[in-house]
DNA sequence: TTCGAGTCAAGAACAATGTTCGTAAGCGTC
DNA sequence: GACGCTTACGAACATTGTTCTTGACTCGAA
């Protein structure tokens, strides 16, 4: 057919037919992901969720986008940009060190599902080196070796990570399970630890209470603690105001 | 057709059909998983290519499996059966801690994947409440609260966790990439770190050497001292020969 | 103005996966 | 010898990530 194409448009029709929503782009993909996430959690977060929510098919995100593995250190990069990256001091040391984690697992833990897909990824990204660097900055400030400092960036990392990674899963767990049983699991498995019998777990059988006391965020500021101490031990000088002057 | 079944069994065929080959029970499909995921890693681990390992179909396998969740919930607790419990005591009670968390994850990794699945599992099975319970112990020696006991085994077995997946997945990768790759990615990496801008990564430009320094077992072996140092410290009483008598 | 190359979109299809249905076979008991 | 009851399993279903291929559109040059 011959088609009237280069006329000026007439304002009463839509102009073109593929520009009108805007041309789908890497950002705007990794945005549409960050919500599917947030609202629907990361089972609903497939390739063709996440393009009924860009109105197009799923064929359409491989152009933008290599692989799922792709779009997932999109995602964690992009949930890095909001981490408050603090500047480092000498003062307070431990205590600095430790808020830069706990608003490391604020940001993963804040998107749901996010702490399932951040392990184990190769830090490449802007925002994720930019948390790194910031990381270093604070580290080095309390006068450890420039090798300790490389190595607690990545144990602290780790660290953070995991909680995130068990706590995402646990959540989903939780909420699973409370949806289908009808006694809420805890004490199902606070029952179970206490008839543990005492022959076969002396250690475990008298300390159920004790396991089960506590929750995720306890145990997550045990183990930061145990990090920051042991960091702080390694501290080749006590903290100058103590030196003797 | 008629059937004449109820006849003595000739003993030069073989007497049954069903039972020729052993009914199928957990122990079996499990050894079976482990065989699999040893010799073809978790990928190759599908429902089907397990029921062709024991010469049946994908079906029968959820007449003794409920999911494959609960398979993995067997497989990590299989795995589990051989870390080797040692004694607690209060002599060398630090690198006993250690040695224990060492061999967690030198049996996590032995086998090939596990570790990717080892993670955000509530202890149940008899042979991880068995590890648990022998790390308890140890952890005990030390003098320690109990409350402190409880949450550094939760703590040190995240670690050991985390530890194994990271591993499991970064000699994936790597596997994956040398195959794939002609530039051995490692030194793509580090390409990429040096090239790092100095002005929007002051800490991390100038330590792209030291960042990169290290196998996974050094920055194991860093995170491990962090922890047990950080429990020492957490101890009531420095140890009993120190003290003043 | 027209053609042609090139880019982007997207429907359809493919292969693989976990899981369930329905049916059949064997075993023990009345 | 017939009836349950457990176990086995081929076939099928729904979902997933991913690719093939066709079509729509853009832009630059003849």
């Amino acid at each position: 057919m011959l088609a009237a194409m280069n006329l000026p448009v007439p304002p009463w029709q839509t102009p073109k037919k593929r520009p009108a929503k805007q041309p789908l782009s890497r950002e705007a993909i990794v945005a549409a992901a960050l919500t599917v996430l947030d609202a629907e959690g990361l089972d609903a977060l497939t390739m063709r969720r996440l393009a009924e929510e860009l109105g197009t098919g799923p064929a359409s995100l491989y152009a933008h986008v290599k692989d799922k593995e792709e779009l997932y250190d999109l995602l964690i990069d992009a949930v890095c940009a909001e981490v408050r990256v603090p500047e480092a001091s000498a003062e307070d040391w431990e205590e600095r060190v430790k808020d830069f984690v706990r608003e490391s697992v604020r940001v993963l833990t804040s998107h749901r599902d996010i702490g399932r897909i951040a392990m184990a990824r190769i830090p490449t990204g802007f925002n994720v080196l930019r948390v790194a660097d910031g990381m270093l900055g604070v580290l080095k400030a309390g006068g450890l070796s420039d090798q300790d400092c490389a190595w607690a960036v990545d144990i602290l990392s780790l660290y953070a990570n995991a909680h995130s990674y068990e706590s995402s899963l646990f959540e989903q767990k939780l909420a699973w399970q409370e949806n289908m049983l009808e006694v809420p699991f805890f004490e199902q498995l606070a029952e179970y630890y206490k008839a543990l019998p005492a022959d076969t777990f002396p250690n475990l059988a008298p300390m159920a209470a004790v396991m089960l006391t506590g929750n995720g965020d306890d145990r997550f500021e045990f183990g930061l603690d145990l990090l920051v101490r042991g960091l702080a031990s390694r501290r080749p000088t006590v903290s100058p105001e103590v030196r003797p002057a």
